[in-house]
DNA sequence: CTTAAAATATACCGACCGGTATATTTTAAG
DNA sequence: CTTAAAATATACCGGTCGGTATATTTTAAG
């Protein structure tokens, strides 16, 4: 068969790619063997080396994967407010629905990979500070407009504002997943919506 | 040598807890090999396991060298202070001089610990849990004393405001970390600074 | 339906893993 | 200083790791 359009190829990456990432999320990736990716999968090595180089790249993969869904997720939330204190709240809003199927699927995934990754996979490390970094300029950008169409107080500190609430959702996703309790996550992100209001005009 | 004070032992074993301390904090539980520990101590692997039953003894003895060097190091910072607010405030400021070392050190061990071992080591798991619940309990106290001295506002939300204070600490803690930014280590602290003024008369 | 290429499975590799049995060295009591 | 026990080092184990060369099966173009 002379095809140049990649489509089996391409069904079985994504095909281990989603099989992949709830272990990798749990496990970790030096916790997690290539045997695990074939139990998980049904796949054998040689079908996963032959659509990756190597686990590292399947790790990579997979980690995009769950950042896209879970930027997905917010955006969507994001886009269907309209004033920028309505979609500053949609985030807390999509947490509140989201953290328990989160919590279920092994934590937040970029908090897992930041913590294995960066004193080990600097691929990977510049991943998660990316990923962070981009979930700040959009708040950070939310606020900012929110400034200039006068609904957010202007002294507001945008900076501050914005790196608190990635704190707060990151801090208590952490501690409502190890210590079980809802509690954490629930406090963190009525602490976020009263920082939010606390800005509104 | 009929000898029964463990004299030698006990110093032996506290010198592979602490060379192994940052290598376990940095590299995990899973990521660090018996090698690593070898090449850290200077000594072999018959006298790692002549010390310790296995990998994992060794990786708990390190949390619990690590959870109590940071809680003596918050404890003695609160016990200079006498009045409630000033107890409290105490832990940030303790943090602001504390987080860069504890950075370089390979992050909060409470937070490695509870990212990697939540789906994978139960007795870790439960450690990290009581570390948390214990630090949650201390900061709780502090502010029901505060109460009862009337030095903060009875309507205070206690349970909420010792959670959301370790929600910030340890995400501004990892954020900090991955991303080498000190901003949302200070934010974090700066917040939980105004969060216990707002609640002082 | 044929057929060659693409995808997957099989079988195997050396390396290193955690762990242990045993030999050697160090310790300190007497 | 002697000596037996305690501590450490040496040498080795089976197993699993990540990875690969090759055989087989599946795919889809013609």
């Amino acid at each position: 068969m002379k095809t140049k359009d990649t489509n089996k190829a391409e069904r079985t990456r994504q095909f281990i790619i989603e099989k992949a990432a709830p272990i990798f999320n749990k496990k970790g990736i030096a916790g997690t063997s290539l045997s695990d990716l074939t139990q998980a999968t049904g796949l054998t090595k040689g079908s996963i080396y032959g659509n990756f180089k190597d686990k590292d790249e399947v790790a990579v993969c997979v980690f995009q994967y769950n950042v896209e869904n879970l930027v997905s997720y917010l955006s969507r939330a994001i886009d269907k407010e309209h004033t920028s204190i309505d979609k500053l709240l949609a985030i807390p809003k999509a947490y509140r629905k989201l953290y328990k199927t989160m919590i279920a699927y092994g934590g937040c995934p970029i908090l897992n990979t930041a913590a294995e990754a960066d004193d080990t996979h600097q691929v990977l490390c510049r991943m998660t500070v990316d990923a962070i970094e981009t979930m700040k300029k959009t708040i950070f950008q939310m606020i900012e407009t929110g400034k200039q169409e006068g609904e957010m107080h202007p002294d507001t500190d945008t900076h501050k504002m914005a790196e608190v609430i990635i704190c707060l959702i990151e801090g208590g996703s952490l501690l409502s997943k190890t210590t079980g309790k809802d509690t954490y996550m629930l406090n963190s992100l009525e602490q976020i919506e009263a920082l939010i209001q606390s800005a509104a005009f």
